[in-house]
DNA sequence: ACTACCCGCGAAACCGCTTTCACGAGGTCT
DNA sequence: AGACCTCGTGAAAGCGGTTTCGCGGGTAGT
């Protein structure tokens, strides 16, 4: 029941013949130790199995090793593997560096929550945030020096890093597609407007669009929420108030398998009448048939590219944003 | 650039006119600190917004109030929105009584690999598994007297308590269901064998068959995996070799869906011709055409059990197993 | 009234590591 | 040779809480 006591570095300095200073010194990594003693030093640690104790590092250095991935709750974010990738992705960098992920997964609404006082309490020397719905918080924790990244691109423009996919390409590059495969008449179903990514998405569709010449009707943008239930909805009310569509980009690949359904379920063939495009590559754009045309984001990249960037900030570097790109994937929808 | 310092229980103490020591007792719900007094450290705390350093507090407490949920990354565990959600379960729990969430995506083969150092180091006060591929690490890590959960049954009896959903009963209600409803050839698709959750849900699907009084034809048993690929590969396999199949139940959802795609693209009617019934309830499950019956396990349940267990154990209680039950879900396809 | 307890509380040690500071040895520059 | 550095190192002062220990006063027992 009762471990053994670990040692500490009275005992390492001890066997080692150096002093507690010294031991600090050299698992630190501080170069200005005579390699002889360094070598002592080492040999001790290793006869003695010893292991830095982190909580007391941490409290005399002020670094906690900790890093604090938020979640806000309110998305429900974890029903979709996406945030699960994208989590991974960042815990094994950063844990590759030394540190550790703490989880929140909580709303992130106030600025004075439960998250906001453990960010502020000085016990995670950075965080990370995925989905941001206000920015309210993030600038509050600016203030505060903290390092953070935000996954997805922010509503106004903080000056704080952040990493995300290629929206607007991806939307553009899946858009052009249907244009090139004759579509003329090519509905969009966005993802929640009150987020950024649809935003850059609907913007990315539209840029396609203008490039032709052409100005695509008013009616034929439809505001959706990421949802399987609001891709059926819509496309259910564009097939009546336009007949005549004949391509459909949806902002995610749920929304493209509803499309996808409900054209089917109303007669028409997909992709000879009408051709659908996605966005993610999820795993159900491979169980619809056919299966999805839909522009791939590389979601594990995205949260390395997370990790990466908090890594640099906490070692002082300057950091840009990155931006994932997107590929086009063809199936058979498009 | 610097935020103004904290306040400690220095000023604290000096504000309420008592000893640091009071403070600390007050903080730490003492009863024995006199009404009057405490009412002066608490307010002062509400003054001066204090807020304690957990750090400090776990140098010297010896309790860090982290909670590590381990993953084993070898299941690529996160591409599941299982885990997610379950992670997002746990997760409430504990910050609801004042613990954090470290997250160790990684593979956990050896006794001795970096995930095992952390948990050994005393940094955290209680580890929970994610689906054990092998018992060593929590077998050795039981001599340390770290408070450990695991979710999902471990292959070993070992004397640490786990949350685990009813498998076998939900195989058993998923299969009988097939039996109910007419098909007289029924298939399995298994799950990573290697698990003891597919092992528990074959075992399900045999004792209903068993009670049928027949015996389930040797190849009507297929080892999957869990991906949706190994559900589309045996379903195709199954179609060559058993045409006259009429039923198949496959151990998670994916893998039915799989199974749904392959017997639509191979001309069968679901479920006119082949019933399908999956594992889980998960989101894919209401995509495919027909949506999927399939035998719900209630995810977030199971990852509030795991951390209820947690709390329990660090309170010292007595804790037993929990097994969480399912539903099943009657949909299209069976 | 006198000893025996109990209770609330403060002083101080302590948790294990980091970091500042100062000191002695050896080197360099005039 | 003396003044001035530089470099490697140890002593010791924290970091901000928790906890043990013992004291003084009030209560109870006889």
């Amino acid at each position: 029941m009762t471990p053994p006591p670990r040692p500490t570095y009275t005992v390492i300095a001890k066997e080692a013949g150096v002093s507690e200073a010294t031991v600090s010194r050299v698992l630190n990594g501080d170069e200005s130790v005579h390699p002889d003693r360094a070598k002592r030093v080492h040999e001790a640690v290793d006869k003695l199995g010893y292991r830095k104790n982190r909580v007391a590092s941490a409290l005399a250095s002020g670094r906690s090793g900790l890093i604090a991935v938020v979640i806000d709750d309110d998305l429900s974010v974890f029903s979709d593997p996406f945030w699960g990738t994208v989590t991974s992705g960042v815990s094994r960098i950063l844990s590759e560096n030394g540190l550790h992920t703490v989880l929140m997964v909580s709303p992130v609404g106030s600025v004075d929550g439960g998250v906001a006082h453990y960010l502020k309490s000085g016990e995670v020397d950075g965080a990370i945030f995925f989905v941001l719905h206000s920015d309210a918080l993030v600038n509050n924790l600016k203030k505060t020096g903290l390092p953070m990244v935000i996954t997805g691109t922010p509503h106004s423009s903080l000056d704080i890093p952040f990493v995300d996919t290629d929206n607007f390409g991806g939307a553009y590059t899946g858009t052009k597609h249907l244009i090139n495969q004759g579509c003329e008449k090519i509905a969009i179903i966005t993802g929640d407007i009150g987020t950024t990514a649809a935003k850059q998405r609907l913007d990315g569709y539209l840029q396609a669009f203008r490039e032709t010449g052409r100005v695509p009707a008013k009616g034929l943008i439809c505001e959706g929420d990421y949802s399987l239930a609001s891709g059926m909805d819509h496309t259910r009310k564009l097939l009546e108030q336009h007949p005549d569509i004949d391509g459909i980009f949806a902002s995610n690949d749920l929304m493209a398998a509803g499309a996808v359904t409900v054209l089917q379920d109303m007669g028409k063939l997909v992709p000879e009448e009408v051709k659908v495009v996605g966005f993610d590559d999820a795993l159900i754009a491979q169980t619809t048939r056919p299966a999805l045309t839909t522009v791939r984001q590389d979601v594990v990249a995205l949260g390395e590219a997370a990790g990466t960037l908090m890594i640099a900030q906490l070692n002082g570097e300057d950091v840009q944003p990155i931006i994932t790109t997107t590929e086009l994937i063809i199936r058979g929808s498009a």
